[in-house]
DNA sequence: AGCTGTGAAGTATTTCACAGCT
DNA sequence: AGCTGTGAAATACTTCACAGCT
């Protein structure tokens, strides 16, 4: 049987692969500014510091957008991995944030977010003072209104950036509101339900990694 | 020949056992501060998602520290992951941090830096407003006095919070430096020599990975 | 001549399953 | 009875190497 396009079945992609294929968008939205029309597997590795088997490997999990003796098309691999993973021109995908406090604000006034297909379109917090204000065009909601609000809407992706001792009682309130996404900024891992996806960004757990290898070195 | 504690070989130890030791090391903080003395892979597992099994096996790369029939010391057990990651009370390494933008300044005032084992001792911009301004108790300086000011320190890890047209040619300047690890805030991944390790934080990856697996669940 | 797409081979990582200690 | 530590088995992921197209 075919694995054609993202029509056919996709859920034998390994992890790994999909989140690879945002790093391959990127640097081709790269190559299109510098008017570059075709990359090869190998010129892509070499930008992007991965084998270029490993390119052409992940890539064919999708489909077959080469040309032999050519390579990729820019544009069309582009677009083909656009309408993968779901990040087309003109769709927004509506994102909740959880937590106002200065992270949670930052990541309000990102910009980064509109420009690559996502819109923080409800926020929430449980201090008084955040609540009813208005931030870059949004009213913070009481979290007690998390439920019914994100319960009406279509938004399946949340940002969480709470302290640790909220982070789970937050995540269940989101899953259950039917979010089965989360950005989770909170340094504490959320346990979740096997079908919903959980990425965690500390930084903190970054560095203390990095000690070791530093570690290594002065040795 | 035997591996014993963290003085024998350490090459050999996966990368991805590394990043999961600060994992852990942050359960058994909280597991401590709920009073807790001895825990199992098995709890440890059940909180952190992780299965038990991976949990010992990882462990046992740098020791045995733990006690059939009764689990880890939770004290114990912390002290030993603090010495292997090198991440120990009463050491704070230094870090630089490159880039005072929005980003930048909230890392400045992440107050888990300090009370996880670092802190920033340098800050570095190219925007003749920002530098001289005192952050934190932090000078900015200026980007050209990086390599100077780096070169005669101890600083091995930094932070880089710069646009990403200018992160290639920061990291470089940081790696000539003799910075071994970069945490990358920048939607860029630089090339660097084997022996530095780079990780990158971009949130807009992370969410496009997602809307894969949320769109699937739409269809 | 140059490059893709892909089975097959090679590595890396995870999980099993159980001997052995408390 | 309960749990660790660990070889061996199983699974997952990466790289090789080459047929086949342009």
């Amino acid at each position: 049987m075919q694995r054609f396009g993202n029509n056919g079945i996709e859920g034998d992609v390994p992890d790994v692969v999909i989140g690879r294929m945002p790093i391959y968008l990127r640097a081709l939205v790269l190559l299109n500014s510098q008017d570059i029309k075709d990359v090869s597997s190998h010129q892509l590795g070499d930008l992007l510091g991965i084998t270029p088997a490993q390119i052409r490997k992940d890539l064919s999990y999708f489909g077959r957008f080469g040309k032999q003796g050519k390579g990729y098309s820019v544009a069309h691999l582009s677009s083909a991995i656009r309408e993968v993973l779901g990040v087309v021109p003109g769709v927004q995908w509506p994102v909740a944030l959880v937590g106002v406090g200065s992270l949670g604000l930052a990541l309000l006034g990102y910009p980064n977010f509109g420009r690559e297909g996502f819109r923080i379109v409800e926020a929430f917090d449980v201090d008084p003072q955040q609540i009813g204000r208005t931030v870059s065009g949004l009213t913070i909601r009481p979290i007690h209104e998390l439920n019914r609000v994100l319960g009406e809407s279509q938004v399946r992706i949340a940002i969480v950036a709470v302290p640790a001792s909220q982070a789970q009682q937050v995540v269940d309130q989101l899953v259950s509101a039917g979010v089965r996404s989360v950005l989770n900024y909170a340094p504490y891992s959320p346990r979740v339900p096997d079908d919903v996806r959980v990425s965690n960004i500390d930084p903190v757990l970054s560095l203390q990694a990095m000690t070791y290898f530093v570690k290594e070195d002065l040795v």
